[in-house]
DNA sequence: GACCAGGACCAAA
DNA sequence: TTTGGTCATGGT
């Protein structure tokens, strides 16, 4: 069954989707090739086209025979967390304290912190330790491809032959020699996955309990990093992009480099060990305020690497 | 050819 | 507690 729905109105919600599918939190998704803006993407047990057809709104091609899926609005909203209200992202204060970079940062409004799935975010952000993001989008693509359900959904345009992103169960039961060719060469790597999604499968991690307001940041820190392969900074990337919890302040080295270059935070040029992690991570949350800190640094993150370093998500 | 990329982990001082 | 080596390879 498919769903076809048009358009979105979004009722004067700034929204960049080009931006918030390709700024590196998601890996998901493909931009589609033959011209118009269509982005699709496998989403839990659908998969959805997004096309981008002007500035009024937006066209949800969505496939799914699922009933409990959410409404095609209701996932849309959710999804790019249209109930975020961006422009308050950064204080009166914020802006008057760094005019010049509230300026970079007006440019960026419409980007969106996503809320993804949990698994998925898990997994692709332990494939992106120390590597690039071309690197860690194509893991996540040949991961998806050896070991997701193939799937082709129609639309306007033609057919899109994509993959779903494997269930916990089928990497649980992966050899991690097969796994392997998908991480990179990276055999620890491949290891920690299978590892991790076993624990994942046997309910040992339990997102939706992670995910609940009563989960502590500092315990969802401590339950996930009990796994090997996943550190503070990945822990706080899940929380961030897959549990939702928008006040969760990941730093990798771009963070840290912005973090000394624009805020003159000391403990920035140094080496990034658990303690000075917490230190920036802390002052970042005063700064930014401690619920939209880390959906803010998403938006200082992707400022940082455009128009700073130049670099391209996608 | 050097250096860096959305790190984590272990050994050694 | 901090430092340095290791894992890996594509892009600049």
């Amino acid at each position: 069954m498919y769903f076809y729905m048009k358009p979105v109105n979004l009722h004067g919600v700034s929204l960049d989707i080009e931006s918030s599918l390709f700024s590196g939190q998601s890996f998901m998704w493909d931009k589609l090739s033959g011209g118009g803006m269509y982005y699709c993407a496998p989403i839990s047990v659908s998969a959805v086209i997004i096309q981008a057809s002007d500035a009024e709104g937006v066209e949800i091609i969505c496939d799914s025979d699922a009933v409990d899926a959410l409404p095609p609005e209701e996932w849309f909203s959710r999804y790019f967390s249209l109930d975020v209200d961006t422009e308050s992202l950064f204080s009166e204060a914020f802006r008057l304290r760094y005019p010049q970079l509230a300026g970079l940062l007006a440019r960026y409004r419409g980007l969106r912190v996503l809320r993804q799935d949990p698994f998925e975010t898990m997994v692709s952000f332990m494939c992106a330790q120390g590597i690039g993001m071309a690197l860690i989008r194509r893991q996540v693509t040949m991961l998806r491809e050896q070991f997701g359900e193939p799937l082709t959904v129609q639309f306007d345009g033609g057919a899109a032959r994509i993959h779903r992103f494997p269930t916990p169960q089928r990497l649980a039961e992966a050899d991690p020699m097969k796994l392997r060719a998908c991480t990179n060469n990276n055999l620890a790597r491949a290891r920690n996955i299978v590892a991790a999604s076993r624990k994942v499968a046997e309910g040992c991690i339990d997102f939706t309990s992670l995910a609940s307001p009563e989960t502590s940041q500092e315990d969802i820190r401590s339950a996930l990093s009990a796994c090997a392969g996943i550190g503070l900074k990945i822990a706080d990337c899940i929380a961030l992009f897959g549990l939702g919890r928008f006040g969760a302040f990941p730093i990798d080295t771009h963070v840290r480099q912005f973090l000394g270059e624009w805020f003159g935070f000391p403990e920035a040029s140094g080496a990034l060990t658990d303690r000075t992690y917490r230190i920036l991570s802390d002052r970042a949350t005063d700064l930014l305020g401690p619920e939209l800190a880390g959906y803010a640094g998403h938006h200082l993150f992707h400022c940082w690497r455009t128009e700073v370093r130049g670099l391209q998500a996608f």
